[in-house]
DNA sequence: GTTTGTGCAAATCATTTGCACCGCG
DNA sequence: CGCGGTGCAAATGATTTGCACAAAC
C-alpha cells in the first residue's frame, strides 16, 4: 500500500532536477534540452519504466527524442545514482528513479505484469548477515518475488 | 560452504538422465545424441553456466553441438523443470540444474564474478509472508546479493 | 517412411556506436 | 567559436527461426 500513496500526489521535481543539473556540471557535461526533458519525465514518473515506454511518454512533445539519446541519458543517470536498473526476467531492462524513494524490493505478477513494492527490514538484515558470513562486503541486492496477484482490475487471471 | 561439498564428489547422473528421457518420451520428443550429450554435461556440472560456456565444455567431443541446438535443448530442460534460468544482471543468461540441488539464493562478486549459494529459511518465510500480505500467490522468487568477495584466489580486488 | 531434430545462416530485438551536423557554454 | 551532444543508420551480441538435410522411431 506504500506505493499508491507515493503516486497519488503531484510530485515537485525541482529538487531532483537541481541534483541532476549539479551532477552534470560537476562532470563537465552539458545541460541540454533532451537531458532536461528526459530527467523531468523520469522524476515525474513513480512507476517502473523501460527505454521504450519512456520514449513513448515523451512522444507528446513536438520533438521526439531518439532511442540512442534516451539510452545515453539513462546511462548517465544510473551512473549519477539517480536511477536504478532492474532485471525482471525479461529481455529488456526496467528503470525507476531513486531520489525520494526508499529502497524496496518487488513482487511481480507473472499473469498481468503488475509490480508491487515492499520492504521488510528483517529480510534486509538477514541479507547483510548472509553476505557477511560468506566473506562478502555487500554492494547491493535484488529481490524479486514472482506470483499471481489478486487485482481484478488488471490481472487477466483474476479477470476471467 | 554447502556448495563445495556438493561439488567435491563425482555425481552419478543416471537418475537425472532417466528423468529427462522420461520427460522427452512423455512429450513425444526424440532421444537424440545431442540431447543426451548436453543433458549429461549439464547434470555433471554443479556450477552456474551459460549457453556459451556449455558449448565450450562440449568442445572436447569430436562433434561440436551448434548454438541453435544448445539453446533449443536448454529451453526444453527449463520447460521440464530440470533447469533454472538466472539473470545476474549481465546481458546473457545463466543456468543451473535443479535436480539434487536444494533451492538457494546467490551472492555474486561484482569484481571477480564468483557466485556463492546460500539459503536462509527465515528469509524464505518472510518472503512468503510479504507475498501473502500483498495478495499474491507466490510462484517463485529470485534473490541476488551483490558484493565484493574475499577470495584471494579469484577476486582481482583482493588480488592486487 | 514419416516426422522431428540439427546445423547453418539469416533474422530479431534491445542496446551500443560511428559519424556528420547541431547547439550549449 | 569549439567541443560535447544528438540523430541516424549501421554494428553488436545474445537468442531465435526458416529451411534443407539427417536421424529417430
Amino acid at each position: 500500500m506504500g506505493e499508491e500513496m507515493l503516486e497519488s500526489h503531484d510530485h515537485d521535481t525541482s529538487m531532483e532536477m537541481e541534483t541532476f543539473s549539479n551532477y552534470l556540471k560537476k562532470k563537465g557535461l552539458k545541460i541540454t534540452t533532451q537531458r532536461m526533458l528526459v530527467a523531468e519525465k523520469i522524476f515525474s514518473l513513480h512507476t517502473h519504466f523501460t527505454a521504450e515506454s519512456l520514449q513513448e511518454e515523451l512522444k507528446d512533445r513536438r520533438d521526439e527524442i531518439s532511442k540512442a539519446t534516451i539510452y545515453r541519458i539513462l546511462s548517465i543517470m544510473v551512473e549519477a545514482g539517480l536511477l536504478k536498473e532492474h532485471n525482471f526476467g525479461k529481455d529488456y531492462k526496467y528503470y525507476e528513479h531513486i531520489i525520494g524513494h526508499e529502497h524496496h524490493d518487488h513482487i511481480i505478477c507473472v499473469e498481468c505484469g503488475r509490480i508491487v513494492e515492499f520492504i521488510d527490514e528483517k529480510i534486509e538484515e538477514l541479507q547483510k548477515k548472509a553476505a557477511r558470513e560468506n566473506g562478502f562486503s555487500i554492494t547491493g541486492h535484488d529481490l524479486n518475488i514472482f506470483g499471481i496477484c489478486d487485482s481484478p482490475k488488471t490481472c487477466e487471471y483474476n479477470n476471467k
